[in-house]
RNA sequence: GGGCGGUUAGCUCAGUGGUAGAGCACUGCGCUUACAACGCAGGGGUCGGGGGUUCGAAACCCUCACCGCCCACCA
């Protein structure tokens, strides 16, 4: 590490302690709602790795924060850990070598190593919640600390986690709210359930991938005589088949309406029946319905209003049945029975072939299958295909409020504006009920009992629940108000609810987690509804969806006033990283390398919305932005003499253009555009400021003039204020370079058009500049350095542009190293021209 | 199959009706009392293809191609 970069760590390292201790970004309870800038932040989930992701998005919210904040608002920015749910199960079995099992009893004396390895072992569910509380307690500190390292300017002291004791309160009191208001029920449905997670999962968390499959062709008998061939990918099902269905204008199958078919092995009846949902194109236009293969399936079983017959089990093997009891009606019980028993505990896979194999030795199969590739839903984070298993769940309807969710949507501003649409697209298209229970172990218990008969048996329909004063409760040790511990699993006894929920049915709460709710309303209306909710957009239809609902269900809110969406980041050959491919880009490496203002400048520098290249050479720019800083302000903050007011004609320009500036970079913070706000302040930084100014002013400056050194004192004040937001560390080391004791740049105000004079730049400043150019050039082309003196220096042209090069002519000539001018007017040019007259090779200064 | 973005210099990206831009890369020059980890100057683009609207289109409309993302009941 260059001695430079240290110098750069040492001082990220200082400004970060001081920003801790002195409280700089503190939240300020006592200010009112309308002076205070609420930020819902993204809880990130903690057992997942650091991404340059985090710091895309993550800067995105501490630039619009640090510009309201220096607008003079309150900032309430807090930071919460989503450690709840499976990504910190999967970590702590893989960590420690272990599996939960629910059925073991606490073991106070297990103590494991982070990263044992060996056998799995089988540890109770209380032991595996401690063992995920150690792994969160690791992944948080690494977060906090690259999040402070970044520089975030978060209320340290309101920090929250998605399994501390608040966020269980917050998460069970708001379910028994709505199941007060009959916005959550309890069904025994058809739910999609993960057979190696052995959980329920919701639409939201399910992808489909694209998979090759055998399209078999099966006969069906019918009844009184003949048969037909219906098409599928799932043979296996063929046991739970339970109709069959055509569209009732195909004239193929129009005669069989009515008819019972009989399905081949098992020689079920079931009925053949007319169905609009049937597309005469799809395979042989007549399909099998099964319990279950897919939504279509359920809803015709519903319709059908018949029992199930279910074949595959939770843990995605066939389940055994009893052919001829109902509901496995058969026409030939032997039969059925003997071609049953060959799949009963086969994995799906190959109960499958079994299948096609009985069916290829009965002469059922119509002709070779046929190879497709078709969409397959898996869990996201699963590896086999999701079965629809039926199961008693907790859901959240919300299909019978597409519409008022779509309006709530409409009452938040989304920037860019095009992600309100795919929010619109995804409430449009949702075709299930929010699932919010999960067969898991780390989350927040889901606080409902239920009674227990007196034959012994759990009677779902008399559902017990806790007092809300008593929450956070956990029925698998708390006993329910009016019973006693040692009731539990007896007779008249109770039963608690064994589910935890969904991690998003928690973060769905992020923005009355920490907000007081709703014990102190004093506090909570002071921060809720949030000004901002920063998020990326792979989880819209997840984390802002489920915040928009639950805020709606829970007293009709929007829960945000604007929604600031944040694109993601690609490798520099615009692939998607992965750690597969090797190309993930480290946050800590790039802040090694180019240091926290660098990595921000690049954050900065990526539009909302839009995906982000890591591109070294962004990094790099910013870093070079912060040495340019460091340079310009170690020139203007050297000159001595008293500053005066600004009266010399560039000076005043300067300021004029300055101005101009402030204005622009403004109006792009207030239209969400903090990209534009960089470009717009750099670009004049670097080209008006360092590049022409300091060099015309350089002179006069060290001179003494008042002027110049006025200009250029305010000028840099300033320029330190816009650049706050983007580089907070070298803004803060310099702002406080010529303090005596700190004092914070970012408590200070964002500039103003107010604190300049109210002038403008009639062409002074691009007329000189011009002239300069010219005389740089000459200089560059005659291959003599840019101090090169130059004897006379002629410029022509209208009389208007001779009389604005006339105002800096001095400054002209003191940064040109021109010994003597002529302005010569010359009506026939539109435009200046430039006559450089170089001078001889100076002398060599004496050593 | 539906929807939403994108396609501008070698690279990464700005630019929504009025003379094509920035940074990097490239070429040349230069140690200049803020900065050689730098400065100055320069070369480089038929704005994805085609059609249309307009006095004028990178921008607006239509269409096609390609890239990416989101969604879809997957028989």
């Amino acid at each position: 590490m260059s001695k430079k970069t240290g110098d750069l760590r040492e001082l990220e390292e200082r400004w970060r302690a001081y920003w801790l201790d002195s409280g700089v970004y503190r939240y300020d309870p006592t200010r009112g709602r309308d002076e205070t800038f609420v930020v819902d932040t993204p809880p990130p989930t903690v057992s997942g790795s650091l991404h340059i992701g985090h710091v895309l998005s993550y800067t995105h919210t501490d630039l619009v924060v640090r510009y309201k904040r220096m607008r003079g608002f309150n900032t309430y920015y807090p930071m919460g850990w989503d450690d709840n749910g499976l990504p910190t199960e999967r970590r702590v079995q893989n960590v420690f070598s272990v599996r939960c099992d629910p059925r073991l009893p606490y073991d106070p004396d297990l103590a494991l190593e982070f990263g044992r390895k060996g056998d799995v072992i089988s540890v109770s569910r209380p032991n595996f919640i401690e063992l995920c509380g150690r792994v969160v307690e690791e992944d948080e500190q690494k977060f906090l600390d690259l999040f402070q390292r970044l520089g975030l300017s978060c209320d340290w002291n309101e920090m929250y986690a998605t399994i501390d004791e608040r966020s269980r309160y917050v998460s069970q009191l708001s379910f028994l709210n709505l199941l007060d208001k009959g916005e959550v029920v309890h069904r025994f449905a058809p739910t999609m359930w993960d057979i190696d997670f052995q959980s329920a999962v919701a639409q939201a968390e399910v992808e489909d991938r694209e998979k090759d499959s055998d399209f078999h062709k099966i006969r069906f008998g019918v009844e009184d005589g003949g048969d037909f061939v219906i098409a599928t990918t799932r043979p296996e099902l063929l046991p739970g088949c339970i109709a069959v269905v055509a569209h009732p204008d195909d004239e193929r199958y129009k005669h069989l309406f009515g008819k019972n078919a009989i399905t081949p092995l098992f020689h079920a009846p079931v009925p053949i029946v007319a169905d609009e949902k049937a597309e005469p194109e799809k395979g042989t236009g007549i399909l099998m319905v099964c319990t279950f293969g897919d939504m279509t399936d359920i809803e015709w079983w519903r319709q059908l209003d018949v029992p199930p017959r279910e074949v595959i089990g939770r843990d995605g093997r066939i389940l055994a049945a009893e052919w001829g009891a109902a509901p496995w009606t058969t026409v030939q019980a032997d039969a059925a029975q003997t071609h049953y028993d060959k799949l009963v505990g086969l994995p799906v896979e190959r109960a499958r072939r079994t299948v096609v194999e009985m069916l290829e030795g009965s002469g059922a199969i119509a002709g070779e299958p046929e190879k497709i590739r078709r969409p397959v839903k898996f869990f996201e984070k699963g590896d086999r295909p999701l079965e629809f298993v039926l199961s008693r769940q907790w859901f959240i309807p919300v299909m019978n409020r597409k519409r008022e969710l779509i309006e709530q949507g409409r009452k938040i501003e989304w920037h860019p504006a095009m992600f309100q649409k795919r929010y619109e697209d995804w409430v449009e298209g949702l075709n299930q009920d929010w699932c919010v229970s999960r067969q898991r172990y780390f989350g927040v218990p889901i606080p409902v009992w239920y009674a227990i008969d007196a034959e012994g048996q759990i009677d779902y329909g008399r559902v017990l629940l806790p007092r809300k004063e008593d929450l956070p409760i956990d029925p698998s040790s708390d006993a329910p108000p009016g019973y006693t511990s040692d009731q539990r699993g007896q007779p008249d006894g109770f039963a608690g609810d064994p589910d935890v929920f969904d991690t998003w049915a928690t973060s769905a709460l992020t923005p009355r987690i920490p907000s007081g709710w709703p014990g102190d309303p004093e506090r909570h209306d002071k921060v809720y509804p949030t000004d901002l909710r920063p998020q990326a957009h792979d989880i819209i239809r997840t984390w802002a969806f489920v915040t928009i609902t639950r805020s709606y269900l829970e007293d009709g809110s929007v829960p945000w006033r604007h929604a600031a969406i944040s694109g993601f980041v690609l490798d520099p050959d615009r692939k998607k990283m992965s750690k597969s491919k090797g190309n993930v880009v480290l946050p800590t490496a790039v802040l090694d390398e180019f240091g926290s203002d660098g990595v921000r400048y690049w954050a900065a520098s990526a539009r909302l919305g839009l995906d982000a290249t890591a591109d070294p050479n962004v990094f790099r720019e910013g870093k070079r932005l912060v040495t340019k800083i460091r340079n310009a302000s170690r020139l203007v903050l050297g000159f001595e003499g008293e500053s005066g007011a600004t009266t010399h004609p560039v000076d005043v320009a300067l300021l004029a253009r300055l101005r101009v500036v402030i204005a622009r970079a403004t109006d792009a913070w207030e239209a969400w555009n903090h990209a534009l706000a960089l470009e717009t302040i750099e670009a004049w930084f670097w080209s008006d400021f360092t590049d022409n100014y300091l060099e015309l002013s350089k002179t006069r400056a060290y001179a003494g003039d008042p002027s110049a050194l006025g200009t250029l004192r305010a000028a840099h004040n300033i320029i330190l204020r816009l650049f706050a937001p983007f580089v907070p560390f070298v803004t803060e080391e310099v702002w406080n370079s010529i303090r005596t004791s700190p004092s914070s740049i970012h408590l200070e105000r964002w500039p103003s058009v107010e604190e300049l004079a109210d002038v403008s730049d009639d062409g002074t400043f691009e007329a000189v500049v011009k002239v300069l150019t010219s005389v740089r050039r000459t200089k560059s082309e005659a291959s003599v350095s840019i101090r090169w003196p130059v004897d006379h220096l002629e410029v022509s042209g209208p009389q208007a542009a001779l009389d604005l090069v006339a105002r800096g002519i001095d400054d002209l000539s003191a940064a040109g190293n021109i010994a003597a001018y002529e302005l010569k007017p010359a009506l026939e040019l539109a435009d200046l021209e430039t006559d450089v007259q170089l001078g001889e090779a100076p002398e060599k200064p004496a050593e």
